[in-house]
DNA sequence: CGGATACGATACAGCCGTGTATCGGATACG
DNA sequence: CGTATCCGATACACGGCTGTATCGTATCCG
């Protein structure tokens, strides 16, 4: 854990707009193939600017990982009362069920650019060892708050899982992100929740039983 | 579907040892990172082979895609005879479903090299529309052969899909490649198949159901 | 065996991205 | 209001990749 010099305001709006930046070319043109002189584009400063506050690209590819895995843990946090209370007050089984499933989907916001860049962070991951530490680090601190959310959840409605939660988030996230992959290959009219809504109500259900039940 | 002149026989070794050499260097760094010159090393040829034979690197990677998904079908086609035995002659219904289930998972030869370009090369018709059309050909022949053997599959042990079954292929190729990735990235000590192992069977129960039964 | 041709290697020019070193202007402070 | 300092812009040198044009050679055929 490196001590943050507060620096000047100045640096830090600069910092945040370059990696602001990164973020989206980095969705567009990969890791790999985005360019310094890309983001500085996208940003709207010179490679002087970037240069003169990270080493190299590497240094903003970790940056954004951690930035990006913060974002969805805040969203994540942001919104675990409604869902509680939305699941709290639902009338049958499959309503409550229904309703977490959806609240889960959505606290992992899948838009476009969020896939993009989520499948290009794992992939760089998996292609650099030298990345892999910092990506399982703050990837792993946001599986588990996610699955200790969706075992309260579940625990609302009366069930719990009967395999790691852990697990649980990694094949609904799995199928999300796909989900919304088909759908934007697809073009304009693909809709990015069908496979979603078609299997992971049966799915959660499945690898969930009755507090008390046996099976 | 264009004509296909035969050439001579030297020619088409050559454009495979290309092909060949793509479809490593796609997986190791990226189609967008990938360069002519690391094609032709990987080859062992220089760039005057490969312009000769392809326009431009968009031209292999679409042969690429062509040529992998074809690699797939005929990898499920020759095993599928495999399975419908193995089904056939399980003493229970977990022990069919998850024989059925085992034969699935390993019909998609999930390796690291063909999880890191299948992910790419998915990416890739995100981001390129002008290649997803050529992605979504291969793919969804692809996608609907797997599905019609899944439902030969489960008619063997007495199940009928109760949602699309290419909503079921989609979410357990989904839910293997996550599987394999989580590995990959966590080193030599992670299960490719922890993950798949852990869900798939569960899942592939869940969506579907007796033959004759209500639900 | 000899010539034609197909095919891959080599050479070359141009472009693009990188990283460093220097410059100029905005901001902070006395 | 003037000066020092910080920080982003500009300039430059270098290396790598691309695509084309040319060359040399292996292969095929009479």
């Amino acid at each position: 854990m490196v001590i943050e010099e507060p620096r000047s305001a100045r640096r830090e709006a600069t910092r945040t707009r370059v990696l602001d930046a990164a973020r989206i070319v980095f969705a567009e043109k990969g890791v790999i193939g985005a360019t310094i002189e890309d983001i500085c584009e996208q940003a709207g400063f010179t490679r002087g600017a970037v240069y003169s506050n990270f080493a190299d690209k590497d240094a903003i590819v970790e940056e954004v990982m951690e930035r990006e895995h913060q974002a969805l843990l805040d969203h994540i946090t942001g919104s675990i009362e409604l869902v509680e209370a939305e699941v709290a007050s639902a009338g049958s089984l499959e309503a409550a069920v229904s309703s977490l499933v959806n609240r889960i989907v959505r606290t992992i916001p899948l838009d476009r650019q969020v896939t993009l860049i989520a499948t290009e962070l794992e992939i760089m991951a998996v292609r650099r060892p030298d990345l892999s530490g910092s990506f399982l680090a703050v990837n792993n601190a946001f599986r588990e708050r996610l699955a200790a959310f969706l075992v309260a959840a579940m625990a609302r409605v009366g069930r719990e899982p009967v395999v790691d939660p852990l697990d649980i988030i990694d094949a609904v996230k799995a199928i999300g992100e796909r989900s919304v992959r088909r759908a934007l290959i697809e073009g304009p009219d693909g809709d990015p929740d069908a496979l979603s809504e078609a299997v992971l109500p049966a799915v959660i259900l499945a690898l969930s039983r009755p507090i008390d039940g046996a099976s």
